[in-house]
DNA sequence: TTCCATTTGTTCGTATGTATG
DNA sequence: CCATACATACGAACAAATGGA
């Protein structure tokens, strides 16, 4: 009943454009091409395709300025909503959020985690458990890691705002392993393992505490 | 630099028409002019009304029926936010996110908050105890109190999150609450009074357990 | 600084499709 | 089947804002 059997051109052009915009081939702050190109990549008119951009731009994905262009401002629908910039937020608020935020995501994942996400986490962990990565690698494959994780906690939303900050948790979690004089690479490996077993046991209290190890490590 | 631009013809329509609504002379569940009568009323051309007409959807305000006519289906943007319909997956997801979120905040606002910030709470709940209110404005000042508590936490990001979800919490916390047939609006009261109580002690284990019992509720 | 090409913003007219009663 | 009303789409024109020459 409520589904339109013919899916209008704007609709489509929107789906177009959000693929774009979260597969990353349009990153935050990219300009997109302008309405007279869209309007011939798509074959449709011009009034076609400012529909398709108004619903984006009403959704907070795009922002456009007269006489300049049109610029991705969020990359979904829960960094739309995000009131505040990012990148001017606290240092010591992101470290809080993601430590909360990878606790939430660990206890879910355990309690949810199919065979498939299993095999997924496995990888992302012995990528990042190569020992000949830098510190830069490391810290970026720990965060592969732990979007994995996100994924297995089945919540499209919570996966969403991790993914939001994950983008500034890179500098965050790179600091922190450079500064920590304390740092061990094979400790970490190990607290890494040790999730990873909790969540295939589908230990949920275990996978929480653990991450909490992790974070104030 | 928000110099006073110059406002279109689509956009002093939804004003006409907002006035029309917020008045009362178009009443909920009233079938407004036709898209035609308004071109005329207004002397401009369909494409300007239709624009006009499709902000007020958007915002929740109008629904249109093809075919048939264009009908008031809120009366203000509050009523308007209530009519998000969710569905299957989305509802769940959101049930999970809010009680993982509404923890967290728990946890940091007995940590971190201020006397300001029990102030506030505490006016919050004290508008939210009102024996008077129907389910919808308690689910409404409940919605209220739980943000100030997100407030007390000083996270940014978090209360962010938070906000960006609570648009979609009246209709869970509502459905809630009819739903239960045990809903006991005492009991209710009793564990909001005691989460605060919690929240001044600043013992944040007993804050986030006391959460755990309102949501599982 | 002014000027200009580019790009988005607004508005109109028109045609055709689709749903309702 | 038909009249009505909304839905979608196209083309065109001019206005306004922007950034760079």
């Amino acid at each position: 009943m409520k589904k339109p059997r013919r899916v209008s051109l704007s609709t489509q052009i929107v789906e177009e454009l959000i693929k774009k915009i979260e597969t990353g081939d349009w990153p935050l702050q990219t300009k997109i091409p302008t309405e007279a190109q869209l309007t011939e990549q798509f074959e449709v008119s011009r009034n076609t395709v400012r529909e398709a951009l108004q619903s984006l731009i009403q959704a907070g994905l795009l922002e456009s300025k007269a006489g300049d262009g049109t610029y991705v401002i969020a990359t979904n629908k829960f960094e739309a909503n995000m009131y505040h910039e990012l990148d001017k937020v606290e240092y010591q608020e992101i470290a809080e959020a993601r430590q909360l935020l990878e606790k939430n995501l660990a206890f879910l994942a355990a309690k949810k985690r199919t065979d498939a996400d299993l095999v997924a986490i496995e990888a992302a962990l012995n990528t990042r458990n190569n020992p000949e990565f830098t510190l830069a690698e490391l810290a970026l494959k720990d965060i592969d890691y732990h979007i994995e994780i996100a994924k297995a906690a089945h919540n499209s939303i919570m996966l969403d705002v991790y993914q939001s900050i994950s983008t500034y948790l890179f500098q965050l979690i790179f600091d922190h392993m450079q500064q920590d004089v304390t740092f061990n690479h094979d400790d970490s490996q190990q607290l890494h393992s040790e999730l990873f077993e909790a969540i295939k046991a589908q230990d949920s209290q275990l996978a929480e505490a653990i991450v909490a190890r992790i974070s104030s490590y």
